[in-house]
DNA sequence: ATTAACTGATACTAACTTAGTATCAGAATT
DNA sequence: AATTCTGATACTAAGTTAGTATCAGTTAAT
């Protein structure tokens, strides 16, 4: 069972990158380079963060892209919703045979709680977490 | 971000109607009509999970298939690495590039918290405890 | 003014996965 | 012998995923 996807993966490498360099823009070849992702599959990602107010760009020579949001405040929960959708169990997991109140229906309420712990979870793990630890793992090597 | 497919859905399904009736043989047919679910694509989801033992099965006229383990240690999670494998977040979310040890890697850490508190609640839900919630959302309606 | 380095939008493809169907063989009951 | 069941396994259509390609427009440098 799989969670993430690539474009979810290649995003989140993307915005960890760009958190990294907060100064100035960054090419999506630069990013490509960088990271070993494949070059056109990034850019219509990046295309996506963008229309998502996550990043901001710059068109043009010596244009870009560079981070549109601090990055404790970009939870990998988001990410995942804009490229694979919101987290959900099940659509309606045992139907009316067995089950005629959804709305009170104590089945649904079990398997939902996971769902929003799970969500909750991945708001916790922001962008700017990722990076501290990440760091954190630098200083410890050095 | 679907978690549950067709299989998994069914499969739960199909041994919760089993808990439901602990004694004798219960065939395919039955369960396929009482909920609903595909004739053949639930036989090969039955044979599935007999070949795992979590059904027991007899032949011919007359036979069918019975739970092979007690309800209450039959948690949704061991269904799911049935059908969908063991959870995992990313093969790898960051690469070389970004992380050379992958041995102490702290954000590979960070994910696979997550993973591992998934495939607990999962095991809490256990097929057991669907049917005990069930049969409690039944007493409160009549 | 031209060229080069960029993003914006969008169409396309191959490979894989999912959901569902079909078939034939063999076992137990009647 | 007929019927009702499982065992094994092959097949298919539709959808998803991962990746590629193209063309248009913008900015900067020369
Ligand atoms: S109504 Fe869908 S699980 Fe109860
Ligand atoms: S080695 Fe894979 S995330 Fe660190």
């Amino acid at each position: 069972m799989k969670v993430l996807n690539k474009e979810t993966d290649y995003a989140v490498r993307a915005l960890i990158s760009l958190g990294l360099k907060p100064e100035g823009w960054v090419s999506a070849k630069a990013i490509s380079d960088e990271q070993g992702i494949p070059y056109q599959f990034l850019r219509r990602i990046l295309q996506e963060l963008i229309r998502q107010g996550l990043v901001l760009s710059k068109e043009g020579a010596g244009g870009g892209v560079r981070l549109g949001k601090n990055p404790v405040e970009i939870g990998v929960a988001e990410v995942i919703e804009i490229f694979q959708g919101k987290v959900q169990v099940s659509e309606c997991m045992f139907r009316k045979q067995l089950c005629s109140n959804r709305a009170n229906c104590v089945l649904r309420h079990e398997i939902m709680r996971i769902e929003q712990m799970v969500n909750q979870e991945f708001s916790k793990v922001t962008i700017g977490k990722l990076i501290a630890d990440l760091k954190a793992v630098e200083a410890m090597k050095g």
